[in-house]
DNA sequence: CAATTTCATCACGGTTGGTGATATATGCGA
DNA sequence: TCGCATATATCACCAACCGTGATGAAATTG
């Protein structure tokens, strides 16, 4: 010996020793023979000069300096394994193309920033688009994967998560509670939030007009903060300028809708598999309680 | 290979290339031999699949790939290395005895603590004295190490940092400039402050009178702050009870004294080398400017 | 263009490190 | 208390690995 370099495989076999507390145990983990796990126990404390492990009877006991040379190492695996993964994901190539409904793009910049930075070889292309109109692409293969809004219990594509619908009015308004109820919708058909709107409507012998329609929340924000129609959001669509209206409105509650993430029907290639899961983590959870 | 394991040897000769930025030059700096090293480099290339470098000409490039990776090297083989010689610290044992004037008592416990830390099975001894008693038991081995001060330039030790000397008085008290000067000071003979007060003095033409004297600045204490005397102490021993007098007050300017580090005469043992290493970089510098 | 320096590549050889077998020790149940 | 099962340590073997020195190619220097 030798460099004052430890042997990052020594030290994960440590490692492996102390979560599975025995020697065999940690050899079938690691799919190395019990001897081999033995002996690298044996050469890492000969390397270090050290006495790591005791053994009372059959159960093995870490002395001091093997407690504190596993907090080292599982440091250091950590900061291996970033290394090791982010330099891998540096590799991966290809084009991808993601369609989002038009309400979530202000949602997902961050992610799409996030993603560059983990892969920046991939060529990442999004499309907007109504949630029916983007599941047809994905059947079509026009689309690598595609983030839909969709009623819930609906069938085809994972649940990412599930948000509440809200009615919402402009902030300084009064609610304009007149029958028929003047709604602001998006373009007809096509629609997850009209459609839930209007059978909630129904089922509660509301009647309605659509006052307004547009492509995008964007197209009927103005009609809604001037106070010309009610319109239906997801809370996390919310933005200072909206207001939202409980059930002392007298309006029929709206049900939950769901989020779900739509793949290609091949194997999905490896940059879309990465964004499905970067997707899924990072827009997971935040109202997934009921 | 192949777990997703890195190999820090390898990391390690990838920076030595980059920071000398030849392969020969990374050779000599690493004992191994010109091939041995571009070997290395192709070895760990091989293992990641990845391009690091390219050659313009003679000269070496890394690909962004290659300085990515030499990122995470360093930030690897930095948490190596600490947890490497924290392993080895934790190997030092033996007894050692440090002697230290008794005023810089209070300013050495924290890097007692620190030691401890480093080098738990050291025992470490802690005796005080007068600086001039300290380096005779050094002398006669009774001591392994000694903390002194000294007028500047004095021979023997090494100097850990100079610090100027003050006048002060009680803070509510107003300078206590009769003539002859009461002054408060340590034990007679033997003491550094007072060799140079004296000193001092004489050169200025002043007279004075040892108002009071006392084993340590603690002794000292409720005599100056009652306004019964002067004494004289170095920067780092004023305490919010204490104020300094400055050119004003009339008194002649002290001189720089010296924080030197004696060692037993015969090679030092290694608990004593470390010890000694660690008061250097914890006490040196902060008023080390002139 | 010769001299020098750096680098990549090769065959070789020593060491290392994993395997399977085996002996020893420990814990558990009859 | 005596086995049986399981965990561990140790050994010999052998294959793969890794560092070395030698060699030739490429590039820089004068």
């Amino acid at each position: 010996m030798r460099a004052p370099t430890l042997d990052l495989t020594l030290l994960r076999t440590l490692v492996a020793i102390s979560d599975t507390g025995s020697v065999t145990a940690a050899a079938k983990r690691l799919a190395y023979t019990q001897s081999t796990v033995s002996m690298q126990l044996q050469r890492l404390e000969a390397q270090l000069s050290l006495t790591l492990h005791e053994r009372e009877g059959r159960r093995i006991r870490f002395t001091s300096e093997g407690e504190r040379l596993l907090s080292h190492a599982r440091r250091l695996l950590a900061l291996n394994d970033e290394a090791w993964s982010d330099m891998q994901a540096r590799q991966i190539t290809g084009d991808l193309t993601l369609g989002i409904p038009e309400d979530y793009a202000s949602l997902l910049p961050s992610v799409f920033a996030y993603f560059h930075q983990l892969y920046p070889a991939v060529g990442l292309k999004v499309i907007c688009g109504t949630s029916s109109h983007l599941v047809e692409q994905v059947k079509a293969k026009e689309l690598d994967l595609a983030l839909v809004t969709r009623q819930r219990n609906s069938p085809g594509g994972d649940v990412i998560r599930r948000e509440p619908l809200l009615w919402a009015v402009g902030m300084h308004q009064q609610p304009l509670l007149s029958d028929p109820l003047p709604l602001a919708l998006y373009s007809p058909g096509a629609d997850v939030f009209r459609e839930v709107a209007e059978q909630a409507l129904q089922a509660a012998g509301r009647s309605w007009r659509v006052a307004y329609t547009s492509q995008s929340m964007a197209g009927l924000a103005p009609i809604v903060t001037a106070g010309l129609a009610i319109v239906v959001v997801t809370r996390s669509m919310l933005t200072p300028a909206l207001r939202p209206l409980d059930e002392s409105s007298g309006l029929p509650a709206l049900p939950m809708i769901e989020l779900a993430l739509h793949r290609a029907p091949h194997r999905p290639s490896e940059p879309a598999r990465r964004l499905g899961e970067l997707i899924r983590e990072q827009l997971a959870a935040p109202e997934q309680a009921l």
